[in-house]
DNA sequence: ACATACGGGACAGCCCGTTACT
DNA sequence: AGTAACGGGCTGTCCCGTATGT
């Protein structure tokens, strides 16, 4: 009984780093527009495909779910729109201005504002639980000091006004956090803007008018 | 209040606005420190003592209690340690300083950092549902307009220099929800300090330097 | 539109009382014959047809349940099949044989042999949880000094010969629960019975011969 | 199978006996304390270190764990306990004399009291596969028939009273079991003593009172 | 107005086994 | 021989809402 359609049997392949990185992937996504505790496990299983065993596998508990997704997407995204961009641009005050200016166009674009993911995760979870708080305080805190940096620099060089780097910085990370809780709020990318405006009023941005 | 003999049935007061203000109460604060979906009725039920009829004769479903949360709560916190300080002091400046150094204080005073009951109810229900959007984006803009006002009677007066009113508001609102988030994700008073020493070098919001 | 034969609402009936008592006894049972890790909740809602919503309400662990069991069903059992018969006999010793009877029969009537109730679950529980052990160990120790009570009286009489009651009531409890073992594990009587006729054989036990 | 500079492949040793015997030592350990519906093969897995597959490998399913538990060592341990000691003594009730005596001095060395490994399997699994009671009772058959041999043997030699000697040894596993049971709820070795002074008042297994 | 009883339907976590892979 | 990945299914518990009772 030869030449059987071999296609029987239901193949299941190992896919160890793909499978985690699925799960990661969802619930991020799932995290951040759904909130952590309203996202149920089972949601990410069946919007994966993946069995429980599989998630069990990789996390034994929701609690290591999001303790990687923490240090796997949110931080690697504040440092990609945050901190990147800061760094890389002429001066801190310009990073900031095409950091803002780069997540008001998405929202734009996009019709639904879903916030910060590092916010809604922080504000949902940092009052929980202590393994959740410091990870988060520590995101805030590379995000600030990578601005705070920046901004020290410029002054050495010349091109930011003396201030103290510190306060300027939290001030502006916490203009940006609180302007997205606004924006989600009220579902308007608006909040953002005059925040972005006024940052640029701020002594210790604006360019030492030389004169 | 007479000597209780009857040791027997479970004595039952009849208080309806007592009942339903206290479960008002237990929930602003358990969904202030523990958030919306982490707090179970059954919780609320057993601090208070008042079990499932009465929540459920005052407030038929969860939703309902949140909403009463919102408006009897959330939206008097914010008239109290925000609007009502603004529209007293003298300049908007001065209120914003005022009601920061406040908030600031009492955090030093309680160990713990809760944040800021909107702002934690903002993250967590804005994505959710339009029913609960609404009355939060509305605390935002009713905040937002106290201080723009203030500001604007401030630049007819000339006490403060022009500006875009709105826009200087809104960095207000959005430094301090986002430093109250970073309070709580460090545990500690110090962004909300750093933010209000930067806010006075605001432009918008600094005294008309007189020559 | 009259004569609608009312049956269409599922009229639900509050019977807390028996609903609890149902709970208790179909729990009773399922512990006995499967024990109690063998035994899910969901087995005894779908027996009864009772929703996991009364369940939780009358017992809102599993552990509250077994905790039941034993306090209203299984102590009951000993005190009926064993304590009561040995109180009521002219002696202790008459009593035992009665009690050994009785049971010996009862096996030889149904085929199957689920062992002795209090037996399944003292082993399978007291080594788990000091809440469990408790009320176990009290259970057999009520049972033991109800059959040493009876001796030191019968011994008072002249109807028992001198020996220490407490170690005679001991063996036969032993004898008992051993024998009960033995008879689960062979799925028959004879252990019993055999102990039974040895029983008649211990110098406590026996009827001073006169001469 | 791209190349990873895997320097960190887990060392494997191939041992089929060791780990063989290891999971039944295991397994043994477990089912005795905390029983066999209690133990997850995940707790064995990982307090050997060994993982899934190799456990798969020796036992297709838990079953073949615990029979292989009862075969290799409940029944060594029988054996080794009251069969051996029994068959050296000089008669039968000196034996078991020395068994009861070897096992209350152990209890008493060891604070925590777990029980017969026989008994607490043979409870817990007799009532619920015929593949898990035949293999019970052929332990406790053998138990008991060693017992009655020797004490068949010291009756033809003059050196223990006529009796049914498979009465008495059933007598004498029953109360060894049973004590063990009440043991294990009390958490002491008492109810051991007991049975042990009692035994020696038992008609068939005094020495022959020499006249 | 309030309290107890109850209905169902989740939810997170676990568990036993099997399958791919080394 | 042994490991890690995975498949599903089930368990105890909780949770929100409603119905019954006082």
């Amino acid at each position: 009984m030869p030449n059987i359609p071999r296609s029987r049997r239901p193949v299941r392949v190992n896919d160890p780093q793909g499978t985690r990185g699925r799960l990661v992937d969802a619930a991020f996504r799932a995290f951040t527009v759904r909130g952590y505790n309203a996202t149920s496990l089972h949601d990410l299983k069946r919007e994966l495909g993946t069995s429980g065993g599989a998630l069990s596998h990789h996390f034994p508990a929701k609690r290591d779910l999001v303790l990687a997704v923490l240090r796997e997407r949110v931080a690697p995204a504040v440092e990609e729109t945050w901190i990147a961009p800061v760094l890389l641009a002429q001066t801190a005050a310009q990073g900031v201005q095409d950091a803002l200016e780069a997540v008001a166009k998405q929202l734009e674009t996009q019709g639904h504002v879903e916030g910060c993911p590092l916010n809604n995760l922080a504000l949902e979870l940092a009052g929980a639980d202590e393994e959740f708080r410091a990870p988060i305080a520590e995101i805030f805190e590379l995000w600030n000091a990578a601005i705070a940096d920046k901004l020290l620099e410029d002054q050495r060089n010349g091109r930011a006004p003396a201030a103290d780097a510190q306060d300027v910085a939290a001030l502006v990370v916490a203009a940006y956090s609180g302007a997205m809780a606004m924006a989600k709020a009220t579902q308007s990318p608006e909040p953002l803007r005059r925040c972005a405006r006024q940052l640029t009023q701020l002594a210790g941005l604006r360019w030492p008018v030389e004169s």
